[in-house]
DNA sequence: TCAACATTTCAAGAGATATTGAGATATGAA
DNA sequence: TTCATATCTCAATATCTCTTGAAATGTTGA
């Protein structure tokens, strides 16, 4: 993954609203779920839940596609496996301490 | 990882020179750098540099010490972690395409 | 003490982001 | 066609973020 892709991920997932979005939509698995749905869950008005789904997709976080009358979110699982990855091996240069720590070999915080 | 501290981190991640900072101090190790070195190493003017190595202070990514006239900085190795875990486990639920994907065990973008 | 060095702090301005409510668009059913 | 549903778009506002250059702080050595 890109250093501009992965900054776009991670500036899209920094906000409150939107990373109960994606824990929801990752929950949802490849079924995914429909803005309504989404933004009932996470307690947003339709205008805000759009807006901020609108952002995560355009960070390549989630992706959508209509269903009739619907429109159904999913959790693009590749892209955030890009970006652990990207922050794993790229920024964090595969450092033994981090790498450990994340897999649970290690406690941390 | 609690949610607030991740979105902190998160957020501090999110910008250009802010992630060129956390790779250089990961490179550094325990020894870490001085604020000059890291302006430097980034190209950015004195009071840019001390403004965005605060902002990762504050978010916990790094941490400073003063050896006399120089403030070193080192990468939290430990937050990193953290992070990351908090990202494969608590937000992606430990969704194993995700998982596989960010342990090398599956191609992705 | 004084000069230099290393870094931070401050104020101002430009630009990005988040929220709200109203209105527009698209779809499906009667 | 008309109505109800589902979602998006728009404009206004408030707030946060980033950059810049100047000035302040703290530290060391002459």
């Amino acid at each position: 993954m890109k250093e501009k892709q992965a900054l776009d991920m991670l500036g899209a997932l920094s906000q409150e609203t939107r990373i109960r979005i994606v824990r929801y939509l990752v929950g949802c698995g490849e079924q995914g779920a429909a803005a309504g749905d989404v933004g009932k869950q996470v307690g947003a008005t339709s205008s805000r839940a759009s807006f901020h789904l609108s952002t995560l997709e355009q960070a390549g976080v989630i992706s959508s596609e209509r269903q009739s009358r619907k429109i159904i979110y999913r959790a693009n699982f590749d892209r955030l496996g890009g970006l652990i990855s990207f922050l794993l091996d790229d920024c964090c240069g595969s450092h033994p301490d981090i790498r450990a720590c994340c897999l649970g070999q290690k406690a941390c915080c």
